[in-house]
DNA sequence: ACCGGAAGTCAACACTTGTGGGCCAACGGG
DNA sequence: CCCGTTGGCCCACAAGTGTTGACTTCCGGT
């Protein structure tokens, strides 16, 4: 009900997080909520919601707590924008017969070449940015972050599903599939910390899952 | 520091929850005890370790906010007494190659049945007590949750592994890899609840992620 | 040089949390 | 029947939380 926020726009361009649209009128004070998003993320990332608490982030970006709630209202505020991500799908036109320089799927040959590239993407996605981990420990156990999870589902992984999948309307199952394993891996490697599952070497996780991934956007089924 | 705590035994024997050592001198306080148990696994379940507090806990298990203390400690003791849990793994004798009257893994034919069980196994476990949704929920955000789940993915996981597996040496990668998927499964459906995975039948879930897992267990690699 | 507004600081609020101490009631063996 | 033990409740404390409003400082345009 109050409207004490302002208008509440990002504006770094690192990594993952948000898309691009820019051409903002580029305040002042730019600088300064970029600190606090950056801040957000990590103790989002390293706590979840409720131990991330608005003074230790307010801290590590170096102000006063009460410039949080301006800038962006209240908590759930700070997490909505903090939890702005754009996954950067590889496009339509996907890595699927190309040439492969790379030696990727070294050990594996028939693996799939979208399952791998696939699982090769998010490993990428999430050993370089903490909002991934950030999202799954707020999405867990917070409503409002279970709801942005679903959100990035639907709009940008089942998409990919759906150029994939040789029947369409079984897309969305299919993708709640790559989710499950990419999610799963991703819990017990970063956020659980299994040590069998870290102990992994990257090139293992992609030779292990990539299949598994191709043949849930592939196969068919029912 | 404070001794404050009893000894702190469960007693209960219904579904999942804890072994059966029984013969215990069975104090008049069993009911409150089992009662705070109850009522902690379902709040831990529905929120989290932070949200589910030991207040709101007492009231659900009908008694003071003290007693919970007097019986457990303090909120650590309470939630390692409640996420005390028997996964009741199916034992050696394993359903591989038996006649298997049942219509097991039924359109699937060559799925492994190994791996089919073990996914209706986790399904019956996920489906018939909120324990292992508390696990989750708690281990994401809470470090000795995450312990807790790492101590019963050690003892309890591992040891399956080892039996299914062609190398021994092999088995705790495989766990985790098994792990990964059931476990990015129940958090797909079960906690974050993407509708498409929500909507699949309980036969499509073993069905899909039945090879899988028989893979993971089984396929000759590394 | 002035001034309006933005950026930032400070101190306080209302509230909730885990936790502990003191007190009362019921029980059951001697 | 009595009294120690046990089960239970009430109240309080100290710490920490999100959030707010008033105050100061700084900047850029006129």
């Amino acid at each position: 009900m109050s409207d004490t926020a302002q208008s509440s726009r990002p504006g770094e361009r690192a990594g993952v997080e948000a898309g691009a649209p820019a051409e903002k009128p580029a305040r002042r004070s730019d600088a300064t909520r970029a600190a606090i998003l950056a801040a957000a993320r990590e103790r989002f990332a390293a706590s979840g919601y409720e131990r991330a608490t608005i003074r230790a982030i307010a801290q590590d970006a170096g102000i006063d707590p009460s410039m949080v709630m301006r800038y962006y209202g209240n908590k759930e505020g700070l997490f909505a924008a903090a939890a702005e991500i754009d996954l950067r799908m590889p496009d339509v036109s996907w890595p699927d017969e190309r040439e492969s320089a790379l030696p990727v799927g070294s050990g594996h040959g028939a693996g799939g070449q979208a399952g791998l590239a696939l699982v090769e993407h998010f490993l990428d996605l999430w050993e370089n940015s903490e909002i991934l981990t950030a999202l799954l420990r707020v999405g867990v156990t917070n409503a409002s972050g279970a709801e942005r999870m679903r959100e990035i589902f639907e709009q940008q992984l089942i998409p990919v599903a759906v150029k994939h999948s040789p029947d369409p309307q079984s897309a969305p199952r299919r993708a709640a599939l790559v989710a499950s394993q990419i999610l799963g891996m991703a819990l017990a490697r970063y956020v659980l910390r299994f040590p069998p599952a870290v102990e992994m070497s990257r090139q293992e996780v992609i030779d292990w899952l990539g299949p598994t991934v191709h043949r849930y956007l592939t196969s068919p089924d029912a």
